[in-house]
DNA sequence: GTTAGTTATAGGTTATTATCTATGGGCTGA
DNA sequence: TCAGCCCATAGATAATAACCTATAACTAAC
């Protein structure tokens, strides 16, 4: 039989057909004349070749080949249904993927969105990416993923970016650090020891510095590290000074002491970065929807800056 | 999605496409130009209201509803397959139904052929009708059945018949009979005695009337039978004679003698009959060949008369 | 920076499909 | 016997599917 010759339509008749065994009743049902039913009817047998239905005592019956037929159909619309039912979860954003590029610091903060979102979607995948800022913005201009977690705005054409959390910067100290104890520190001091820093890329690392530019200072020494771990491990055994954002601090006492540095207070944000020149993907606007309703809920509250209304989601 | 919008063919090539991850091999491939192809991509998308392929990097990345409509088209495709193999079956007399409607009589007869037919062809449907002659006669009326057979030739309009079977008449008679020991009788002498006969429609019985009424004979008793058994053991209990078609008589001593009828032979033949106002089903045109080839194989030879090539066959 | 490969879009042609109305013929049951 | 069902067929039309060519725009590689 030819496939090319046969349409859905000319099955959904052909099943009322067995369904009624009646051609008149069918073109009733379908809202059609007899004529057209019994044309579609003699158009799929010549496709299939082989009779379907014979005229037999003024009734229709169905043969061999016909009730197969039927069989047939009855598993093709089912296939077909169930595709159905997951486009439609597809499209309510409850089923499908939702794939998310962030960078490293990020790691501290969008598992405590995740988890309940995942619990709520048990069927949307949700795979990460984390990678340092270069990496994430390669991936961006790539297109490869569905949302982007960055803590420096990134200026780029095709994206929207939205501010959702605030991100603290904060000075570490071994215990044994000669500022440990100190009440006030003032930034111009600090300077004079030891930094342990992330690579130049790095949000914290690039906000740090243009401080320290705007003010005309200098560090006198400087070590790179590749991870905050690295930085938290190393502060605690006495290298040196590290910079990390608030929400990668470990809470109770870790082997160094925060600073309260007087003259500077370093903060950026946390943003949500979706390309513009793409469809979003209805899982990622089911998560992103969800974080809007729920930052406050699973996020330090006293942090949340909830500006996620800028992407026009809904 | 509205699967009004959507052949086969389209799915045809949205299958290539997601297998060769690519419009314009696809196009080539399916010998079509590649805006055809893009063409037909964009159309399904909008039947399904949701993206099946995106462009990114130059490359074509199949969306998760793309992902899963190729699934659903590999099922649905192998389900035409199954579909395809069962009516090549069909068509070849592998598979199907045969439906055969004898009179009584030709139970003794048909099975020779059938048993060997269904193990060859163990997946065809063959079942049987039996039933007198006025029975047979209107289920050929109505067309209830594929193939008839009959021992006299029904002179039918948009009927078919022929011949593949003699079918010798023989007079039984108890072996106490006064005639049972006479190496000659002659008919004008046997109707003097009681006969045991089949209904009026009954082939037997319409051959036997009209050889005595050619010879401007009467039976002067006869009692009507309904089945050719009780016939038999009627005769063998003594209660007259009886005429039966040799097909039906036991081989060896039943407590009946046959009798040699010096002035009558009475001879019909079976007739396999189909109608020619319909298709003939191809599990039944698979019978008859059958039968065509093997009747000397597995009937009696010697009464063999094979003229089923008027059946126009093959 | 030119070439070769990709996809997308516009515009047009042809064949086919999906319908219709009108009509004819065959049974059935009043 | 005739009305009232059924199905089949003929003939017509409007929509659309399935293609094509030409062209544009993008990217990767030489």
């Amino acid at each position: 039989m030819d496939l090319r010759h046969i349409s859905f339509r000319l099955l959904e008749v052909f099943m009322s057909v067995v369904k009624t065994g009646s051609i008149s009743e069918t073109a009733r049902r379908l809202h059609l004349t007899q004529p057209t039913v019994s044309l579609q009817i003699k158009r799929l047998q010549e496709a299939v070749d082989e009779p379907l239905v014979i005229m037999q005592q003024q009734k229709l019956h169905v043969t061999e080949a016909g009730h197969e037929l039927f069989r047939t159909c009855q598993r093709v619309f089912g296939h077909f249904d169930d595709y159905n039912d997951f486009l439609a979860e597809l499209k309510g954003g409850e089923r499908g993927r939702c794939k998310i590029a962030m960078v490293n610091t990020a790691q501290y903060i969008l598992p405590k969105l995740l988890g309940p979102y995942s619990n709520l979607h048990p069927h949307v995948e949700l795979p990460l990416e984390i990678g340092n800022r270069a990496e994430v913005l390669a991936r961006f201009e790539r297109g490869e993923d569905d949302i982007y977690v960055f803590s420096h705005p990134p200026s780029l054409e095709h994206a929207k970016a939205a501010r959702f959390l605030q991100n603290p910067l904060e000075f570490i100290v071994p215990t044994d650090h000669p500022l440990a104890n100190q009440q006030h520190v003032e930034l111009s001091e600090l300077v004079k020891y030891r930094f342990l820093l992330r690579e130049p890329g790095s949000a914290t690392r690039m906000l740090f510095e243009s401080e320290l530019q705007r003010r005309g200072l200098v560090l006198s020494n400087s070590v790179q590290m590749a991870s905050n771990e690295a930085i938290r491990v190393a502060v605690s055994s006495g290298m040196g000074i590290g910079v990390l954002s608030r929400h990668v601090l470990p809470i109770g006492d870790h082997g160094f002491k925060v600073l309260t540095v007087s003259d500077a207070s370093l903060a950026s944000h946390w943003y949500f970065v979706i390309r513009t020149d793409r469809h979003i993907a209805h899982a990622a606007r089911s998560f992103l929807q969800f974080a809007e309703y729920n930052l406050e809920r699973y996020l330090d509250a006293h942090w949340v800056r909830n500006e996620l209304y800028v992407l026009n989601l809904s």
